[in-house]
DNA sequence: CGACCATTTGATATGGATCAAGCGATGTGG
DNA sequence: CCACATCGCTTGATCCATATCAAATGGTCG
């Protein structure tokens, strides 16, 4: 199904963990960012899996390039994607000891890995870093129950909710540039491509956006796109 | 849209909270059972708003008989009810200062209020109780997870799925009350009253349930609603 | 008994899935 | 450099699961 290329990649070297040094604890608003510039490198070719489903959860990663999904395969075969990572977002954080969802790279994508242990060791001592880790949990608690809203709305609102979120969180203009095909789309939002791909040509005779390629989107009225997602 | 009665109520006396008792933090395993003899009772009727969607979450909420419902009303009119709780279950516990859905009760329905600065004080110093509630947030993200996958089943599977999961949480036997309407059970699994109807009519077709009134349910095969669930 | 409300059942409509073909970009071998 | 295979995407034709509209049924409470 997938082309699981397993390239030489940059041994894990754990030494350099929260724990071992002694980080003075993240800043209090934003949740985890003694992250920033630790962690080992590791870099992922195209649709490489980061760690699979129900895997033991030993490391939280950060993406520092590329994009990640994370995904399930349903009993009937369907794939569902259950998030987009982009650069910056940290994934693959659990409370238990499993992960609930496999990931795999989009493109060729590098992350930085930490220890687990690490985070949650430093949680025990650090009620700041305790509270950075419920912080970060809630805030993938929101961005689930967004998710679950947004499958139960029609398709036309769903692919527009997708491209505003995308250029939210990756384009500083009204231009981006998608790193996921309309595969992964259609499998986030719960339809299928030929839905998608419809969809994004409706939108384009609305001139709700333009595609002067597949992958990179023009949005011409967030305002037409907002009304939508009635 | 709902019969808002707001009943004389008892008070709510929030003396008598965690931080001003130092109680021996919350066992290891399980998160926030301090609450188990905490908190004021308060009683609502059926259909009750406790809280509504972006007011100050103020307070933590534990079930102590009846049930409620979390919900939200989409742009378009219709209702997505995020969660049910049953007696023992706590609800409404956010990290950020607002409430994200709105809070019913089903029918009559007695909870357990607590003040969520005390929870939170008491996390600031108690590393112990800050994991529990990083614990409980992320059984809710999971909770969300697992509901965010049933909605792009087919309408039998999320019916059989239901009725699984509320035979797990509140029926020691194959007989079980649900404490909720048709329309509650609709809006939870993003369909409509008459396709719950239908779908519940075919399962007692096929004998994997029976229905001796609408609101009792006797699971004759939970291998055929498993397999359903593919 | 009669009104009311929740639920079920029936008839029809429709949005998105499915099946199938066409198109454009990219890469490969002759 | 071109013929051609491949792959991701788009477009077209048809089908089907669920929504919608409408009516019948049944339980509850005055």
């Amino acid at each position: 199904m997938l082309t699981h290329t397993p390239l030489t990649q940059t041994q894990i070297r754990p030494a350099a963990t929260l724990q071992s040094r002694n980080i003075p604890t993240a800043t209090a608003g934003g949740a985890l960012e003694a992250f920033d510039l630790m962690g080992s490198p590791m870099t992922y070719g195209p649709n490489e899996e980061i760690y699979g489903e129900s895997e033991p959860a030993e490391f939280v990663y950060r993406v520092v390039s590329g994009a990640v999904r994370t995904c399930k395969i349903l009993n009937d075969g369907r794939r569902q994607i259950g998030a987009f990572y982009l650069p910056g977002d940290i994934f693959g954080l659990e409370v238990g000891k499993e992960h609930q969802f496999s990931a795999e790279a989009i493109g060729k994508t590098v992350v930085r890995v930490f220890r687990r242990s690490a985070v949650v060791s430093m949680a025990e001592r650090d009620c700041e870093a305790a509270r950075a880790l419920w912080t970060f949990t809630a805030r993938e608690l929101h961005r689930v129950q967004e998710h679950m809203l947004l499958l139960v709305k029609s398709a036309q609102q769903r692919v527009a909710s997708f491209l505003l979120e995308m250029s939210d969180r990756l384009a500083a203009t009204d231009s981006l540039d998608l790193p996921m095909s309309r595969q992964d789309i259609a499998d986030y939002l719960g339809l299928t491509i030929e839905t998608v791909s419809r969809t994004m040509s409706q939108l384009v005779s609305d001139s709700a956006i333009g595609l002067p390629s597949s992958r990179k989107i023009v949005l011409r009225s967030r305002r037409v796109l907002r009304e939508l997602n009635a």
